[in-house]
RNA sequence: GCCGGUGUGGCGGAACUGGUAGACGCGACGGACUCAAAAUCCGUUUCUGGCAACAGAGUGUGGGUUCGAUUCCCUCCACCGGCACCA
């Protein structure tokens, strides 16, 4: 063994050994249990950033843990390949996004092999191989015969001048990116599909996810949005025809208030109000062209204009306004909403703005408040109709029952369920993306593209200029006949959104060699994903998408399972200071790497300068490695200055893996630190020959302390990691035993034989997490065989007994002192100690105790 | 704006099921070794008062439940993630 530790010569030579015993390769294996571990896959944006390592890192771990559990391990790896910034850069460059990205890759696979992650790389994938998207082209021909995927008019980002499709990334503050022109919306056909139809299937079954987190279970309900109301119609009358102006409303008890009505821009009643009315025709268009955007839309003023037309109140028969409002949105319910003006947030802000009538119509118990007190009344939920009629005195499930029976009497509402949840649009104006697999016949219309002619290949050698998709200007491409007929056609240019790339990888990977099948039956052997990792910004799109795709593959036959994610681990942001510098109107960035910090005598941060020429800098907090903060790190500098091991166990030290983690050059020295003090602990230990084993014979206290730390340094890590996937307090207790072991100084055989027992769980326990070191320093306590294979050990449950513990006694609650008893004490003999102590008899002052309350194990309270 | 989350020493965090607040690490301060530096080792480190023993305060704010609250409930504040064409 070397006295040294030298991670570049360890690090490579645990790889040469897991390399040439194959040690990643995995095969089903229906002797073991499985565990498909799965990380998700990047985008080879050109280099790994400490997201990725972060996530890898978790992942890693997690696989080697269980691994040595006796399980059967899947840890694979991809790529997922199409996407903007491969255009991006294409335009940037001029190289062929299929080149970048292909180049991209190489290179990440690289940094993800130099960081030691078990991964078996005899599956890997990307999703711009024709191999790959083409089951996307298969199963998108699917959707379409049975309905799920469609077409209809969809609304997109314009950009005028480069006359192209933008995505929301490229509009910045209303305008395009490129050409700072005002962007508008336009609507163009796309395909859609109908993830409408599993809404119910998709919000019943998180109740099964028991292994999610809490938090992304209720976003992903909420994104669904169930709710339910009634669907209500008001009466009109145009050009001598009747019509009904439908609305949807959870909030039907308030309907006795409603004072007008309010339509999306888009609505037919605005288009048609609009025609002989400029000023509506102007605002209407105004409305049109604003952002496409939720949360724009949602902090957008409030803006009216009536349309001169009024509905007839379902109930009242009273004439009610139409107004066309920018807050209603064509997309959820019907495009037009009912305003109530006194229980609704929303509405009251219009009213007041228009001055529309406000009327109170739910009163909160006995008290009823005039007009001018509207802010105690208003939004009451919780309270009795009034003002309304026969409904006064009903509560909100009367009022509603009763309005909705009256409502369906009169053929004029019903109660009904209302999804916030729409079809998923799948088109995208661009070139680096799969082809939709269909032909566009002037005879026969909308022609999918044969199976037989799948894939439709995406042609490799194109760079985009940013105006429009390359494809629609690649003859060679779009000319193609007619499948059914024969005659000359135009094969769709649009591709599909990324998220289709992203939804059913997972199942690939469990057969990614297969020409002639989408997954086979070993699918079945190693779905669903027992450990999904990711980003906590997936929590609802990547996540709800996958849930569906799989839905979809198993009602057309092809998997057994319909949730495809068994337990989900939301990783949290890696984070990184910020340094600026302001001056001639232009901010700059530095990195953190190049700026020096300084402190007071407390370590309380004062400033910081420039390294290069000590002038101050600002700090502007803490965010997420971006280029354009210039607060990046790159692992494989890191790697190469202090080895993988280091880097590995810092990021799971700093942090639990759900919260942000704040990088620190610091905090990976002490990483370095650390292992530099295991090596050279081990080293020590084994220059003095390698003790015999532990013998039956007695053992002092502090012997019986020291096995007493190991093993229950032991069962807390296997805890840690096994069950509540944390890993920094794991780290802790390992760090803490080795700070013990570093004061038990004991030569004896004995003493010797426990260090070595200490130093082999250490090391044993902490192989998953930094596995190349731990490789090494098994064979230098003696080993042969290779610790990745070595199962997990068990703590000896003589070494976990303790004949004495500690207990803490309160008086009044406020802890006043410490006593020593029996591990098996009873609660008599404990209050008894507790009540003798001098400390507890001088705060207790003579009183009689009122109560005393024993915890076993923790502690005593004395109540005065 | 809506939905979700977070808030504990100088800093990252620990306290898992209501039971010793601050484990472990970083930083800082003091010391040892060294010609010197690096590395390494030892000690101190929540705040206030005190030489000390010790006492008091303390987990974003204000309130509540409890023998006991970082943990449960309500209010407010600040920050972060998502909002459907970034992935």
């Amino acid at each position: 063994m070397q006295e040294r530790y030298d991670p570049a010569a360890v690090e490579s030579q645990a790889r040469d050994h897991w390399q040439s015993t194959d040690a990643y390769s995995v095969r089903e294996d229906s002797s073991r249990p499985k565990y498909y571990c799965l990380c998700m896959f990047p985008y080879p944006s050109g280099r790994l950033h400490m997201g990725h390592v972060r996530n890898y890192t978790i992942g890693d771990v997690l696989s080697r843990f269980m691994r040595k559990q006796g399980y059967n391990v899947l840890q694979p790896m991809g790529w997922d390949a199409f996407g903007l910034p491969a255009e991006n850069a294409a335009m940037a460059n001029g190289v062929p996004p299929a080149k970048w990205t292909y180049d991209n890759i190489a290179y990440m696979k690289g940094q993800l092999q130099s960081l030691g992650f078990a991964l078996d790389w005899k599956r890997e994938l990307a999703t711009c191989q024709p191999e790959y998207y083409r089951w996307n082209q298969w199963l998108f021909l699917r959707m379409l015969e049975k309905g799920i995927a469609y077409k209809k008019t969809g609304v997109v980002n314009w950009d005028p001048i480069d006359q192209t499709v933008l995505a929301n990334e490229q509009v910045i503050d209303g305008r395009g990116w490129r050409t700072g022109a005002p962007v508008e919306k336009r609507e163009i056909p796309m395909y859609y599909l109908r993830i409408t139809d599993y809404s119910q299937d998709l919000l019943d079954s998180l109740d099964t996810l028991t292994d999610w987190p809490e938090r992304v279970r209720t976003m992903q309900a909420n994104w669904i949005g169930r709710s339910e109301g009634v669907r209500l119609g008001f009466p009109y009358e145009l050009d001598g025809e009747s019509h009904t102006l439908n609305v949807f409303t959870t909030r039907a008890d308030t309907l006795m208030g409603v004072t007008f009505c309010a339509v999306a821009a888009e609505h037919p009643l605005a288009t048609y109000a609009a025609k002989n009315d400029a000023a509506l025709a102007a605002f209407v268009e105004e409305c049109k062209k604003g952002t496409a955007m939720e949360a724009e839309l949602a902090v957008m003023e409030k803006k009216g204009m009536p349309t001169g037309l009024f509905v007839t109140h379902p109930l009242s028969g009273e004439k009610v306004p139409v107004w066309v409002g920018n807050y209603v949105l064509m997309t959820y319910g019907e495009g037009a909403v009912m305003g109530v003006p006194g229980h609704d947030e929303r509405d009251f802000e219009f009213a007041k703005k228009y001055g529309l009538p406000i009327r109170q119509v739910i009163a909160d118990g006995a008290n009823v408040y005039s007009t001018e007190q509207w802010s105690e009344w208003y939004g009451t939920k919780s309270g009795i109709c009034i003002n309304s009629g026969k409904y006064d005195g009903l509560n909100y499930q009367q009022s509603i029952e009763a309005i909705a029976a009256d409502l369906s009497a009169l053929d004029l509402g019903h109660k009904q369920v209302q999804w916030r949840l729409r079809d998923w649009g799948i088109s995208r104006q661009r070139y680096w993306g799969c082809p939709i697999p269909l032909i566009h016949c002037p005879k026969c219309g909308d022609v999918p593209v044969p199976d037989k002619d799948l894939p439709v290949v995406l042609p490799e050698g194109l760079v985009p200029d940013g105006s429009g998709n390359p494809l629609a200007r690649l003859p060679a491409f779009y000319e193609c006949k007619c499948p059914t007929c024969g005659a000359d056609a135009r094969r769709e240019t649009d591709t599909m959104d990324t998220f289709v790339d992203s939804s059913w990888y997972f199942a690939r990977f469990a057969s990614p060699d297969n020409a002639q099948a989408m997954v086979d039956e070993r699918a079945d052997y190693w779905m669903p994903v027992d450990q999904y990792i990711g980003g906590i910004e997936h929590a609802i799109l990547h996540l709800l998408y996958s849930r569906f795709w799989t839905r979809v593959m198993n009602d057309v036959g092809l998997t057994k399972v319909r949730e495809p994610f068994k337990r989900l681990l939301t990783q949290g942001m890696v984070l990184n200071d910020i340094y600026s510098r302001k001056g001639d109107g232009r901010v700059q960035y530095f990195n953190p790497a190049d700026v020096d910090v300084q402190v007071d005598a407390k370590g309380t941060r004062l400033g910081a300068t420039l390294r290069s020429d000590g002038k101050p800098v600002d700090w502007e907090g803490m965010r997420t490695m971006s280029k354009s903060k210039n607060n990046g790190v790159d692992p494989q500098q890191l790697v190469a200055e202090y080895g993988a091991d280091s880097i590995r166990l810092f990021m799971m030290f700093k942090a639990p893996p759900e919260d942000t983690l704040e990088w620190s050059d610091d905090g990976v020295e002490g990483a370095a630190r650390f292992m530099r003090k295991l090596w050279r602990t081990v080293y020590e230990h084994v220059a003095q020959g390698l003790p015999a084993p532990l013998a039956g014979a007695t053992l002092t206290a502090e012997q019986r302390t020291m096995r007493h730390a190991a093993h229950t340094m032991l069962a807390k890590v296997t805890d840690d990691i096994g069950r509540r996937k944390v890993f920094n307090t794991a780290i802790a207790a390992v760090m803490e035993l080795m700070n013990t072991l570093a004061k038990f100084d004991d030569k004896s055989p004995q003493g010797r034989a426990i260090a070595h027992e200490t130093l082999q769980l250490v090391v044993q326990v902490l192989s998953p997490i930094v596995p190349h070191a731990t490789h090494a320093l098994w064979q230098a306590l003696g080993h042969d065989d290779s610790l990745m294979d070595r199962a997990w050990p068990q703590p000896d449950p003589q070494a976990l007994v303790q004949d004495e513990i500690q207990l803490v006694v309160q008086v009044n609650g406020k802890l006043r002192s410490h006593i020593a008893v029996a591990a098996a004490a009873d609660e008599a003999s404990i209050r008894e100690i507790a009540l003798a102590d001098a400390n507890v008899q001088r705060w207790m002052e003579g009183k009689p105790p009122k109560k005393v309350i024993v915890v076993k194990g923790k502690l005593v309270n004395v109540v005065v």
